[in-house]
DNA sequence: ATTGACAAGTGACGACGTGTCATTTATGAT
DNA sequence: ATCATAAATGACACGTCGTCACTTGTCAAT
């Protein structure tokens, strides 16, 4: 999280700061990205440029995360828009999520992020976090969601649906950048791995 | 790959250099290590160090690719001997894996390797390259497997499942490091997921 | 045994990157 | 107008990377 004094910055300086940020992290993966480029990019100088951000992750986590947080909100979005259904909501914010990153502004950004991600950024997009207010999110989820098509027998097992959805999902978006998918074929690969998952990969009398 | 001149060093002095860089790399995850620390440990002039490789990412990717190769033979290894059930053959791997990872002399290693994992490490472990010879490897996969269990229709169902569980194996493989789980956590977490692929997660009239 | 050609080994060096800190400058309350 | 506090600055110490001109080792041919 960046410092108090970042944040008592005028606007449209915390604009070209952050700008300037997104446009190094777009050019190359966040440790080969320079505080150089971002500082001089946005013309300040390398002491303030500490002022703000503890160092280069902190700033590049925090863009991430609110890219992060707006996936979320359009999840919750489209829950309400389909009475909780996560199979018709979860497509929705995956084509949504697509759409997003690969928008020209976004899209070298989140491609380094994605290529070279690890679990950190992983869990930055995932609901599966320590952090209380998220463990709220999921729990309001778990609790919301509706369970009516579900195959499940125990608590543990509706857990285990719910991560095999996310990182299913996760991985698909990843995908997309490392193989340069068009939306279309990425939503294909997605729908058809997501059905694959609903029915089951075994024949019923094998299971 | 490390350089011709690396391989024609005596066997004694390729071991104590991949051993000072295992030791390096088990520190600090790659973009941190130092080859400064490695050609001191390993008792080489720093020029020597590029002689013998690239940079660090070559020296590292060697390391890990030695392992992977490994892990796909203990694959190939359980397919016959469960009569090419992959289902039979996946959750042994994946026991092999962990215990192998998590031996003292590899543990920290791979915790940072895979902690640390993008999309390229992902590729070193996984069938899906292209490399002529893991095509190679990834088709005769295909063709082995007893399908007679298996829940699809076209060809590239089956290309979706083998993904799919590909993917849930790496997966739980770094969830393993990233929330120190014991061998038999991971194996419960891991038979679990895939139980639930196998039968699917929706009941059958919802589908 | 000597030569000579090629392969391997070396470490000083330039360029660049990070995070700090003493100092200067701005701000806002009294 | 004064002063305390916050913000801004850029030179600096330290570390890392990859290169290159030079030295040393090796081995086949004479």
């Amino acid at each position: 999280m960046p410092k108090q004094t970042f944040f008592n910055l005028p606007d449209q300086k915390q604009a070209v700061l952050l700008q300037a940020a997104m446009n190094e992290f777009s050019r190359v993966p966040l440790h080969d990205a320079s505080i150089a480029n971002i500082i001089h990019e946005a013309n300040v100088a390398r002491g303030s440029f500490y002022q703000y951000f503890k160092d280069k992750e902190d700033v590049f986590y925090y863009l991430l995360e609110t890219h992060a947080k707006q996936s979320q909100e359009s999840l919750l979005l489209y829950l309400r828009k389909y009475d909780y259904d996560l199979f018709k909501a979860i497509p929705n914010m995956f084509t949504w999520m697509l759409e997003k990153f690969h928008e020209r502004t976004n899209r070298d950004f989140f491609k380094q992020a994605f290529l070279h991600m690890n679990v950190k950024v992983e869990q930055t997009f995932s609901f599966r976090l320590r952090k209380e207010e998220l463990q709220r999110e999921y729990k309001r989820l778990i609790k919301g969601i509706d369970k009516t098509p579900l195959n499940y027998d125990t608590l543990e097992e509706l857990h285990h649906i719910i991560e095999l959805v996310f990182s299913i999902t996760m991985h698909n978006v990843v995908h997309s950048f490392a193989r340069d998918l068009t939306i279309e074929q990425a939503n294909h690969r997605f729908n058809m791995q997501l059905s694959l998952l609903k029915r089951g990969i075994f024949k019923r009398e094998h299971v």
